[in-house]
DNA sequence: TTAGTTCATCGTAAATATACGATTGAGATG
DNA sequence: CATCTCAATCGTATATTTACGATGAACTAA
């Protein structure tokens, strides 16, 4: 990570797959997401009794979810209400159908 | 990054959809594998001519798509082809699939 | 006002990731 | 055999990530 990442001009799909997938890429995001993502809404005290990890850490992750466009909070004091942006997760489900469905042709392999 | 991960048991399916995305969590690899997925398979030796990057670090991200089980690499000396792996491939369109199918209920947002 | 909650942020330590150039090793070619 | 090429690996520097405890800010409740 020294100079080149800025050289390489990626289009705006590659930037955007890379990032949603960065935010993804920590199973304690995923399982945060499902969690939010299933039944119903859940608050960040509710997520700090479900996962056995630093009040702060669980905060970390949800501020890396939340930089990624993938959830949004919702102040409703003394609490914070987190819920999955289904605009994003739409976007990105779309996104990822797209770049997976690239098929390596039958050929020479 | 201390001691917890181990502590929290994640499902396979968690630990596998965090891999796969880690592995596109970089632009570089999502460009990587668009070449190898499109038209024709390729050598690293286009690769290196395709991506103004250092053929030491083109090897290295290579090598993460590698481990993640998305590429193969095939020796076809003095060269060595690399392919995407077409069932992790598949694999991997059905775990983000799945995963992103979860539509965070209309409910409390 | 004084506590008590709840969550974000700060500061920090350790691990990982990212990039490079240099070197090595395997196989081809002269 | 000597050499060339291609790609992997090594060594290294720097940046980022990940985790924690401690602290701070905002609001509630007594």
């Amino acid at each position: 990570m020294q100079r080149t990442l800025s050289d390489i001009s990626y289009s705006a799909e590659e930037i955007d797959l890379a990032a949603i997938a960065k935010a993804l890429s920590h199973p304690v995001r995923i399982r945060i997401l499902r969690l939010l993502a299933g039944e119903t809404c859940c608050f960040t005290g509710e997520l700090t009794g479900l996962i056995p990890m630093a009040q702060s850490t669980i905060s970390q992750h949800l501020k890396a979810l939340k930089e990624a466009g993938l959830i949004q909070g919702e102040i409703d004091p003394p609490k914070v209400k987190y819920c999955i942006d289904r605009e994003k997760w739409a976007k990105s489900r779309a996104l990822f159908a797209e770049f997976l469905k690239l098929d390596g042709r039958v050929g020479c392999c």
